[in-house]
DNA sequence: TAGGTTTACCTAGAGGTACTAGGCAAATGA
DNA sequence: TCATTTGCCTAGTACCTCTAGGTAAACCTA
């Protein structure tokens, strides 16, 4: 019988794109087994279990989205660079719901240490270049600028801010203005 | 053979209780009705299916929330009242976090209708009468307010600040300060 | 309080998912 | 070409969701 080819790498990729179709929550061994068309027995040689499988989206996601707010950020500093980081941010999460569900998920310990998420406080640290913050406030406003940002779109995702009139697009867009004006005056 | 007493409440009670101690997403019917020791299918005759549970828990959830963030927010105003409602949002999702991330997930339409979302709204509508916010920057505030305390509590959860050595309460406090002067200097 | 009605819980069973053990055959390389 | 590796298999366990249909306890009501 032929062989189909599996890998691991492969396997996180079609497991990536059926959480965008279906949602992170529901992406299986067997649905991912099927979509190869082999027997979910056949996939563990090559992922350890189901947490393992979705870690590797998770750090994958989190990969693709740092290259991507990089890429935003190239040329770019003060507003310009918050607005580009929060639309980058934003953009991938509407493109790729599943992936960026992906993204927070809580890594064990030694997968957070191979940097999958430390690249994003970096790309933050490197915006907030542009304000005059320094240690500890840095860091303060590195945690407050992730906490909104992933706030708002997990919020907007969960359909919290379809019972208002206002439009949201409207209201991210002076969310970011709100960001800068409190970045520009951090309060003492 | 004597009868267990079971009851739609008593049975969102449980799983609440069971959230907070194995996570949201581990709450099944199985194990349920293993607490109450009768039979899964038992259950099926309180409850219409597992979603209808979790959602019966993120509506009591919601309102239990929705108290004692009222609570906490009787007779403050201003700052004071800010702090407490933010504190109030933070202390429900760390000794309750299967709860809160019952709150946290996308309520079918006429379920939300119920108002156990409104509320929330509400409450925060309120406290914002101590700054002046007026349509639709208030809306845009409800939305910004939300999703920082929203976002900071998840990535906390998430252990996204385990890898910095700045306390997580040093930057909490600072970014409720942060919040409290944006709100009071809204930019235009 | 005896009758019938309601309903709380039951057994049985189908179907989905995660995962392990052990086997065979296709691909690899010496 | 033969040995080794390894990709995929079958078989089986365990847990979960949910339905259909049955029995007996609890509850009216006459």
């Amino acid at each position: 019988m032929a062989r189909a080819g599996i890998t691991a790498d492969r396997l996180t990729q079609a497991a990536a794109e059926l959480a965008d179709q279906v949602g992170f929550d529901n992406v299986t061994v067997s649905a991912l087994a099927r979509h190869f068309g082999v027997k979910d027995a056949s996939l563990y040689s090559h992922i350890r279990n189901a947490h393992d499988l979705r870690t590797r989206v998770a750090v994958q996601s989190l990969a693709e989205l740092a290259d991507r707010v990089a890429a935003e950020l190239a040329g770019r500093s003060g507003k310009q660079a918050l607005r580009a980081f929060a639309d980058a941010y934003r953009g991938y999460a509407k493109q790729h719901p599943g992936r960026y569900a992906a993204t927070r998920i809580a890594l064990d310990p030694d997968t957070a240490a191979t940097g999958a998420a430390e690249r994003h406080t970096e790309l933050t640290r490197a915006l907030l270049r542009g304000y005059d913050l320094w240690e500890p406030d840095q860091t303060d406003a590195v945690r407050l600028l992730h906490s909104t940002l992933h706030g708002y779109v997990s919020l907007e995702q969960a359909g919290a801010f379809h019972s208002h009139p206002r439009g949201v697009e409207a209201s991210w867009t002076r969310a970011v203005d709100a960001l800068d004006s409190l970045l520009r005056a951090w309060p003492a």
